[in-house]
DNA sequence: CCAGTCAGTGCAAAGCTTTGCATACCCTGC
DNA sequence: GCAGGGTATGCAAAGCTTTGCACTGACTGG
């Protein structure tokens, strides 16, 4: 009763070569079907499991599939940030279903090879990147020779990686129209341009401004997308009350409902002095007080893309990139 | 240019053998300082990684923590249930900062090995198990002789396997003694009492109606703990007006914004005619109207001590279950 | 009765590192 | 000039599977 580690100990013990166990638990019509479960019942009652490491060795695959959220424009960000973990979660649950391991890695680019070290580390039989942060060049070098990636975020013309998104640009159009023709004509936009994505929606602002001749666009406050960095910031800027504009284009929804926060520290009425408007639609801006208006991106939807296309990519075919449409979600904040 | 893929290619390169190159790449002093150097820019030159999967099945160790999420009693559950995913992201963060990798599992146990498959594959350093579902006994199984594993979830006098949790029954004591404390006679408990935590829960509030001479408890709901499967059960239960409670004890703030759900469309005030307490904490009680009142539980905390533990036990130490203090918030709900 | 087939099994290489031990060389001190 | 002690490197085993190929024996058909 003693515990087999080894499929050569089981060999022994079964009084057969090492090659048979394999064949046999691998259930090879090779092996003769009284081999086969004389093999198996030994290994399960000796409680057998082949060693994962070597067989990934030697089958060169891994059965994981690796989850890699870049920190790059900001280093206080965590995982635990609502929007990282509704993604993640609903990444778990599409790739378990599909019979892959999920790894998570939280990096943070400093040095150049970050991607490069998961990539070739040969621990992952593919990568899933979320968001783009300030790395889209990054992402492309290694796409060029790296197949079996795809990444949440933004698309830009002549991009090499795969990625899956919203047409962000269009989000910050709908958002900022929405605001103007609420009446808002000083508009600030809240978010760190740095990364690709909310680069795209200050563009999508800057446009719907443009179209009505505020070609000064939005005053743009670089805030953090985590709610305890960024809240501060929006708190200084906001508690100046001859510079508050009329309207506020969030890049997150977490953005956001810090923004609501310090209006409602305040005193400012949000709509009626201050509309906001956030982006993601998370479930958590029904529950905002008041409720918060918002760009929603279909997440589910995403995460199942990432997932099939990732897959088909393992398997040897190509993808073009997906660009969803993001849809306006008119709730009390606006 | 041509890229190196293994250690025998760089070493032909390079002159030198295997081993030295092997040595080199890990800075062992073994090795002359010029060699080295000379070893490094040529690996790096070439962009050579090395393969970690057979590093990992030579050093015996794989640098990645499991976490399994078993989903015994209730086969709907996802992963982006909102509990999971808040301890998720706290253990991703902190084990990403001490080094380790997170290898995410969502697992159903309805064979018997659901566990040794994980424990025995090698695939993981040590694991992290987060719920005990109905598996208790299976966890004991494992953790006879596994030594690196932690559980979150309940303790229970004689119990194998290490656990961090929060005093269950102490928490559904306080949950119920407020309820009556505010008048209430009737109780309900909603929650599936299969799950150990939640029994213990269903214990305390047992307890705490005993003392006041309610001998018969609170009527139990066994509600699933994933929000869409649990709601209609809840709505059903709360649609007959003749057999309402006057309190409602939730078994996690999830099914109390079900239950809180259902009030608001039967037009039940709350906590006026019904009160309403959850369990865990979650922020997103901050957010729900009225504002949840709950037991909160220091997931933070708890995350910490799972991997601080874990991490112990990975180097060979002895580890003590905890259990840590739960904390009544008082909200609007109760 | 023999050549040929086929089912069932064994052998050993390959997958890529790490590391204990052996080896080679260069000094130092006597 | 030689024993002894470092220092720097090479050799090869070990870690555990999977799998192409070779082999054995039994059986079929002529």
């Amino acid at each position: 009763m003693t515990r087999i580690r080894n499929i050569k100990q089981l060999a022994d013990l079964a009084g057969v070569s090492t090659g048979t166990v394999s064949r046999a638990l691998a259930d090879s019509h090779l092996i003769s079907a009284g081999t086969r479960a004389r093999i198996k019942a030994l290994a399960d009652e000796h409680g057998y499991r082949p060693n994962i490491m070597a067989r990934n060795l030697r089958i060169q695959r891994t059965g994981a599939i690796g989850v890699l959220i870049p920190l790059g424009h900001q280093t206080g960000q965590h995982i635990s940030d609502p929007f990282f973990i509704t993604m993640l979660g609903l990444l778990a649950d599409s790739l378990t279903e599909r019979g892959y391991d999920l790894l998570l890695s939280r990096v943070i680019p400093t040095d150049g090879g970050w991607l490069e070290k998961v990539v070739d580390s040969g621990r992952v039989d593919g990568l899933i990147v979320i968001g783009q942060s300030d790395q889209a060049d990054a992402l492309d070098k290694v796409a060029a020779r790296y197949r079996p990636m795809v990444v949440w975020g933004g698309y830009q013309a002549g991009q090499v990686h795969c990625s899956v998104g919203s047409d962000n640009r269009l989000g910050g159009d709908i958002a900022a129209t929405h605001l103007i023709e609420g009446g808002c004509r000083r508009i600030a936009f809240f978010g760190d341009p740095r990364a690709l994505e909310i680069s795209q929606r200050l563009q999508g602002c800057r446009d719907a401004m443009a179209r009505v001749g505020l070609t000064d666009g939005p005053t743009v406050l670089p805030a953090q997308l985590v709610a305890e960095a960024a809240h501060p910031d929006i708190a200084r800027f906001l508690g100046d009350s001859s510079q508050r504009p009329q309207g506020i284009v969030a890049a997150s929804d977490v953005i956001a409902m810090s923004a609501l926060r310090a209006l409602a520290e305040y005193g400012v009425a949000v709509p009626d002095d201050i509309r906001v408007i956030g982006f993601d639609g998370l479930a958590i801006g029904e529950q905002t007080v008041p409720r918060l208006s918002t760009i929603r991106q279909d997440l589910t939807r995403g995460a199942e893309h990432l997932v099939d296309m990732l897959l088909r990519r393992i398997g040897g075919d190509d993808t073009e990139s997906v660009v969803m449409m993001p849809e306006l979600v008119v709730r009390a904040s606006s």
